[in-house]
DNA sequence: CATCCGTGGTA
DNA sequence: TTACCAAGGAT
């Protein structure tokens, strides 16, 4: 885009988010630790959903200190169904980090940002840019979603050799004046109007500027790469019951879900039985004898990756003594126990099979 | 480079 | 029901 034409764009952009824009919790503040920590639920998260999870986090830990002091089981269970948890893990070590290295203040500039554990290329220019007015453009899922309709930006922006040019056109764009603003004002506009579906190009501010709009191209903008479909996992849990209480597991930190907890259980194999697969899985996981009560039910889950069809069983524990496999920790809880631990989606769904059975769980 | 990482909303 | 999408980061 020439000159003069960005710096109308501009304009006509900012123009329309000051008027437009959401009155958005995090954008009520200056605080960088609150913009950090929005930034950090936004990821792969809608706002709507992101609203209440900020405010409950912001409450109980209004500062990097408070943060640092924390243990990770309650910031895990405040994270509790916005998923990827690893923002949660990686969040409170970089609050650690900072409480004893930096006397718990965030940096102002995007090289010393993207040393804190989960503080990537986004994240530090997302902050550094609103916090603290530094001349970097973000690169975002809107952003991209924009200037591939913008400018007809052919790379698909699901590939990662496409980054740079998205960035290069960002940068060019820039409004120096006030870039964090800037930056915020081309992802409202993707979230309200230029979205993925049905765009509301007749209330675009900007679509005298819009290449794809002005060619009547829209709908073949972004360019996205084919991904193969995800398959499906059959998957088998138990609740292994003993004197009123039940055993769950704390899973290990590196991989899905690290640092929740779940019934003993795993994937069922060819040829095996879902109820033959528990009882192998809690045999090796937990060095536990069990005897089967019954079926409690089948439950369907959809991760990013895999989907999984999950039966659950109730056992009752017959001999042995917990001797962990590759889990963290174990605990037997009671039914009011149980959901003080930071559980996955698919345990809440086990919980709702288990109403009415004789370990009755309590609603949160 | 691509893959792994959660969940909820939407067409 | 399926598939895509959402203020990405770590590996």
């Amino acid at each position: 885009m020439e000159a003069t034409a960005a710096a109308a764009f501009r304009e006509c952009l900012v123009r329309w988010y000051l008027e437009h824009r959401r009155k958005l919790p995090w954008r009520q503040t200056v605080d960088p630790f609150g913009i950090w920590v929005s930034e950090v639920m936004l990821q792969q998260t809608q706002v709507d959903t992101v609203i209440p999870y900020y405010r409950r986090f912001m409450a109980r830990f209004p500062t990097v200190g408070r943060l640092a002091e924390a243990d990770l089981q309650e910031v895990l269970k405040l994270w509790e169904g916005l998923g990827y948890y690893a923002r949660a893990r990686n969040l409170h070590r970089a609050a650690r980090q900072l409480a004893a290295d930096n006397h718990g203040i965030l940096p102002d500039d995007v090289i010393a940002l993207r040393r804190l554990a989960g503080i990537g290329r986004y994240i530090a220019a997302a902050v550094a840019s609103i916090a603290f007015g530094r001349p970097h453009a973000v690169v975002d899922g809107n952003v991209k979603r924009v200037l591939a309709r913008l400018s007809l930006i052919n790379a698909p922006v699901n590939r990662a050799d496409a980054y740079p040019l998205f960035e290069k056109e960002a940068q060019s764009l820039l409004d120096l004046k006030d870039p964090g603003r800037f930056n915020q004002a081309v992802m409202e506009l993707g979230a309200l109007v230029c979205r993925p579906k049905r765009p509301h190009c007749d209330a675009c501010p900007v679509a005298a500027f819009c290449r794809a709009y002005l060619t009547g191209q829209v709908s073949t903008y972004p360019k996205r790469v084919c991904k193969p479909p995800i398959p499906t996992r059959a998957m088998a849990a138990g609740v292994i019951q003993r004197g009123g209480r039940v055993l769950i597991l704390q899973i290990p930190l590196e991989g899905l879900l690290g640092g929740f907890w779940e019934f003993p259980g795993g994937a069922v194999e060819a040829g095996e039985s879902s109820e033959a697969s528990c009882i192998r899985h809690i045999r090796k996981k937990t060095g536990l004898s069990v005897d089967t009560c019954g079926h409690l039910g089948r439950i369907r889950h959809a991760y990013t990756h895999f989907k999984v069809l999950a039966d659950l069983f109730i056992f009752r524990w017959r001999s042995g003594s917990v001797c962990l496999d590759d889990h963290l920790d174990h605990r037997w809880v009671g039914p009011e126990e149980l959901t003080q631990y930071p559980l996955p989606k698919t345990h809440h769904k086990f919980m709702s099979l288990l109403v009415g059975q004789d370990f009755r769980i309590q609603r949160p």
